[in-house]
DNA sequence: TTGTGTTTTACGACCTCC
DNA sequence: GGAGGTCGTAAAACACAA
């Protein structure tokens, strides 16, 4: 349960071009959120709201790295960097995202840091949604999603990754308590039958199963 | 609060496939 | 050799009981 709200004015960014406009060079500042989407009705947890960033946040940047194609000039606490693009064709909103994600995790990351950003609500109900499609995400989904959510193709990929870890570790759990309550519950006796054939014939062949098992 | 267990990002090592 | 897979793990974020 998150405590604290934002409620961005999506009116002010109605239009897409001013907001890729706008992303080019941005002047990081306590005063400035900027709404890479609607959150109206999303929870976002924003520890230290109001306050200016840490200044740990600019004592690394993500430059350096092809998934993060912008970096900062000025390192000085109580001083507002610059953003800059490296590359014209990026998403207003994509850096927008990571701007917030930045912003809200204080600015560390695990490059230096080994700190990572929280994902909006937004980000990984879109992402769950792909998953419950499709375990797998295709090259092209993969591009299309990162561009809608304003992550980086890495994370997108990288979030699937764990995503089936978790269900693995999920189907892990359900597997070993079914074969607790097999073994627990007196079972009549059956000549030469064994007691798990409801098991699969290999450890771990379930993992890629196309069975959902959601706790959502 | 605080201690503790769990979940979520992110990565390295290693493997397979093309 | 590069891309992407699993597995294991680090560490921040989070949940929750005491």
């Amino acid at each position: 349960c998150r405590v604290s709200y934002i409620v961005f004015d999506a009116g002010m960014y109605a239009n897409p071009q001013s907001v890729r406009q706008q992303a080019q060079t941005l002047s990081l500042n306590s005063q400035y959120i900027p709404p890479p989407y609607d959150f109206t009705g999303y929870h976002h947890h924003v520890p230290g709201l109001g306050d200016p960033p840490p200044a740990s946040a600019w004592n690394h940047v993500y430059t350096g790295r092809e998934e993060f194609p912008f970096s900062f000039q000025g390192s000085s606490p109580g001083v507002a960097p610059q953003v800059s693009f490296s590359s014209p064709d990026l998403s207003g909103l994509w850096l927008l995202n990571q701007y917030i994600n930045l912003y809200v995790s204080g600015g560390k990351t695990r490059t230096k840091d080994k700190y990572r950003v929280v994902y909006s609500d937004h980000q990984r109900l879109e992402l769950e949604k792909e998953f419950q499609f499709n375990r797998y995400i295709t090259m092209r989904r993969k591009s299309e999603l990162s561009m809608a959510l304003s992550l980086s193709e890495r994370q997108v990929k990288i979030w699937f990754q764990n995503r089936r870890a978790k269900e693995r570790k999920l189907n892990r759990k359900k597997l070993q308590h079914s074969q607790q309550a097999s073994t627990t519950t007196p079972t009549p006796p059956v000549l030469g039958g064994p007691t798990d054939a409801q098991l699969p014939s290999s450890p771990g062949s379930n993992i890629l199963s196309d069975t959902v098992s959601e706790e959502y």
